[in-house]
DNA sequence: GTTTGCATAATTGTATCCAATCTACAATAT
DNA sequence: ATATTGTAGATTGGATACAATTATGCAAAC
């Protein structure tokens, strides 16, 4: 049973959950969090774009969208507002929306934010991580060294990381370092796939990982420290190499 | 000449440029970024939610704001959709949004998070500092300092902060501490009324100002941290005591 | 060949209209 | 009285319609 689909999804701002009434004993969902069209459009364009199905530059027809999802184009402008203020895409006014690209000194500079919080979060998290947690965290680093099919590289490293996060108890940290991971997926995928997945990255992985096991907040800090940084140097060299621009 | 109004405000996402066309020595405008309806009223809105002009949990009815200027409830639901985005207000689907408000949890998550981000940018900054920057730092320091009307210490403080950010050349750092500096604004705003404008901030402004000057990035970062982490304490205290909730 | 001047087609921004849903209050039952 | 149900008006989500602007194609002029 798919119930979810009709709720709005975490992206466009809102957690399932499911509501239990006063005595009632039902199973009952918040109805008053049911996607909008805007809602499933806004979520279906984000994944496209930070997947990178959708090519930097890429101009966004109001219309062609509308038709695809068989709606006006009243929700797909809104998806798009959205999308805007996100900064996955950029408007112009009478020209329509282009999916936003960054230079790599912007690249540069999101990793360096990551680096930043990201280490603070794991810090925070480490104390507070449950079992199940790190449980799924061995799960994701284990598949991810196992997968093959480089289209799945992205989510597996995304969810690695997000499960040595979520248990921070810091929800606007977490908020911002998934907007900022947004913004630079599309080039972290890129460079999973010209790099055959970063083999090593695994390794570092299992380190981080292995400090939380030890329940090393400052170690689990660092390890994540270089690691962003590392990766963000490796992704911008790799760029520049194997990308005109 | 007053041209700027026609178009988007910094805050709708664009910031006003002047574009110098190939070999033409030309004053041209990016005619593209004329603002829309909807950017008006985004800024209008956001605007009057970061000063507290709108109450926490205040219902934004579309038909009434879409009056207010004389519009359809089209660009009013897009501006919407904007607010939503930055978490500036929350919708539920055919209730309406409402100005978001934050628990005394979020706002000490907020005060924390800021209390990372901002030392880390002043300290980017102070090397790379201009002279008119400090100039301006110091004349809105000491305008905090003069001030009376309780309206403009949100302002001043803000812009003297800003001052000491701004050289630091890392648009994205500086995109995520405005958007979570409109999250709190309304609280601070607030504070600096009850406290009749925190008159110790002032000495605490100068200090960190004086660390810029003599050029000390590390001491300006800390002083910052404290300024931060000392605001947040106080801002939290305060509305324990003297807010109901 | 390149530039200029339209006419036309595409595309976006916004107003108007309708259907779905919520809210508030009257009517009814307990 | 209190609780429940029914209904009218308010409000939102979205489709359609139209206006404003930009992009394109093509002929005329240089």
């Amino acid at each position: 049973m798919r119930l979810m689909g009709v709720l709005k999804g975490q992206h466009a701002g809102y957690r399932e959950r499911l509501i239990v009434a006063n005595g009632l004993k039902l199973r009952a969902f918040d109805l008053g969090r049911q996607a909008t069209s805007a809602d499933v459009i806004y979520d279906a364009l984000r994944d496209a774009i930070i997947r990178g199905e959708l090519e930097e530059g890429e101009a966004l027809r109001q219309d062609t969208i509308a038709r695809m999802f068989n709606v006006s184009r009243i929700p797909v402008r809104e998806a798009m507002q959205r999308l805007e203020a996100q900064g996955l895409v950029i408007s112009e006014r009478y020209k329509g929306v282009v999916v936003a690209s960054l230079s790599h000194e912007q690249i540069t500079e999101i990793f360096q934010f990551r680096a930043l919080v990201e280490p603070s979060v794991i810090e925070m998290a480490v104390p507070l991580m449950s079992a199940k947690s790190l449980e799924q965290a061995q799960y994701y680093c284990d598949a991810f060294g196992a997968e093959t099919d480089p289209e799945r590289w992205g989510d597996l490293n995304r969810h690695f990381h997000n499960c040595l996060y979520v248990d921070c108890d810091k929800p606007y940290y977490l908020s911002v370092i998934d907007k900022t991971n947004d913004l630079v997926e599309r080039y972290v995928r890129l460079v999973l796939y010209l790099t055959q997945g970063m083999r090593n990255a695994v390794a570092e992985h299992q380190a981080i990982l292995d400090a939380c096991v030890a329940k090393k907040p400052k170690q689990a800090a660092e390890l994540t420290r270089q690691h962003i940084d590392k990766a963000g140097k490796t992704l911008v060299s790799y760029l520049r190499d194997h990308t005109r621009k």
